[in-house]
DNA sequence: CTAGGGTTAG
């Protein structure tokens, strides 16, 4: 996909840290430097070039074709790369209608490449073929394929161990997939110390809180001892989980077994003392913060923030807005959004549009998520004619609006009795396509930022 | 290359 630009500007940046100038003369005979790129250069161009071969032949597959007969007359040097280009090719491509075929062509090319080829297999070609599979709903040949990596040595990663769980229809499964790992001898685990860490983080990435209630009493019982990104994951969980009480037990944990909180733990607590409007107590951890060096970020007064407003606290929010901004951190989309919100929610239309004009004025690009908030706050206010006018806004300039944002329209205009408008917008969604969205809500929820 | 702040409503 993004091959191209890659290559433009690899060498250029390779370049800079070794100090030499970016400013390269292309009239420069001399310049040899970008000589020594050239078969790098040359391999990625050559893979692309065959990515593109194979497609044209993927794509012709039928009874009337033999593609791997195709495939072989190419005379390919099918390299790890090749694999990797060619899998990631099809997963993209994958829709609701071509479900059948994706998984069956790209199995058919994965193990076509096989046998051609010892090594242009690993973990991480198993992990796409894998996700192909999962995303074509083809759930018992991805088991399959798991065993079969494990037999053949590979060790199966965080990555794997997301793409089955995001299968898992049911929560009895996803604690099956859950135990299977913990028990794995061939899960690379790494950067993090003990699998566990590992997959209390892969949880929290897919918002499995429960699941991570459930993974730390196992770790106790197996007496791992947790570090502090074990005790943030929990505390995380237990946050989301509203079980506000324990958070407080889980610190008192920390404290007890001398385990220093970090940056995150503090914003877990910003989060905690924000939605329980707690904001002098907030003021306290964030002097505290500084006095322990760690000076607070963004983030933190935006995890404050968002809870002061949802707690309706909005003199709060303004108050700890204007320390931040003196501190010296300037607010980006995600707080500006949030203080919108908070404005949104406490009704306060005009001053939700006043830092909406003032993002803008301070370079703050509005995204999905601002534009949700002011629509939202439109809806709220009846101004629905100004509602569908910004909906038209965020297209102009860029920004298209999601299932998220046509929902909150849809919804406010149908809770006001605006039935014609309602259908019209629907109408809209559907011309963009965007009904499918439910089918294709496991393909995105999951996914890494 | 260890995570971290934001949207609908159910």
């Amino acid at each position: 996909m993004d091959f191209d630009s890659n290559l433009d500007w690899k060498p250029v940046v390779e370049g800079t840290l070794l100090g030499i100038s970016t400013q390269v003369n292309d009239d420069d005979e001399e310049n040899d430097f970008r000589h020594s790129f050239l078969p790098r250069r040359r391999f990625f161009e050559d893979v692309r070039f065959n990515v593109e071969r194979v497609i044209e032949i993927l794509q012709q597959d039928g009874p009337d074709f033999d593609s791997k007969l195709a495939l072989n007359k190419l005379r390919l040097k099918v390299s790890i790369y090749l694999v990797r280009e060619v899998l990631l090719r099809i997963l993209r491509s994958i829709t609701h209608l071509n479900k059948c075929r994706c998984a069956r062509l790209g199995f058919k090319f994965f193990v076509w490449s096989g046998e051609q080829e010892k090594q242009c297999h690993n973990s991480n070609t198993y992990n796409l073929m894998m996700k192909i599979f999962a995303d074509c709903n083809e759930l018992k040949k991805m088991w399959i394929l798991l065993d079969e990596m494990t037999i053949k040595g590979f060790s199966t990663t965080a990555r794997t161990f997301n793409i089955m769980l995001c299968t898992c229809g049911e929560a009895g499964m996803r604690k099956k997939v859950v135990e299977r790992f913990i028990q794995s001898k061939t899960f690379n685990f790494r950067p993090f110390k003990h699998s566990f860490n590992a997959i209390l983080h892969s949880l929290l990435v897919i918002n499995q809180y429960r699941l991570i209630e459930w993974v730390y009493q196992q770790m106790i019982l197996e007496k791992h001892s947790p570090d502090i990104l074990t005790y943030n994951v929990l505390m995380y969980a237990k946050l989301r989980l509203g079980k506000l009480d324990q958070v407080y037990r889980v610190l008192h944990e920390i404290g007890m077994n001398g385990v220093s909180p970090d940056l995150h733990t503090y914003n877990i607590f910003l989060h905690v003392l924000g939605a329980g409007d707690n904001p002098l107590e907030a003021r306290n951890l964030l002097i505290h913060m500084k006095e322990v060096g760690c000076e607070p970020r963004v983030i933190h007064f935006t995890s404050l923030i968002h809870g002061l407003g949802r707690a309706g606290n909005l003199e709060a929010c303004e108050h700890f807005f204007n320390e931040m901004v003196q501190n010296g951190c300037m607010p980006d989309v995600v707080c500006y959004t949030v203080m919108i919100t908070g404005y949104v929610v406490a009704n306060e239309l005009e001053k939700a549009r006043a830092m909406f004009d003032e993002m803008i004025i301070n370079g703050q690009l509005p995204n999905v998520f601002t534009y949700n908030a002011m629509i939202r706050g439109l809806c709220v206010a009846k101004k629905f004619g100004e509602a569908r006018s910004m909906l038209r806004d965020m297209e102009s300039r860029g920004c298209n609006p999601n299932f998220v944002v046509y929902s909150t329209l849809v919804d406010n205009l149908r809770k006001a009795r605006k039935f014609p408008m309602a259908r019209e917008i629907m109408r809209e969604m559907e011309a963009r396509g965007l009904y499918h969205y439910v089918d294709l809500l496991a393909k995105y929820r999951y996914r890494r930022r």
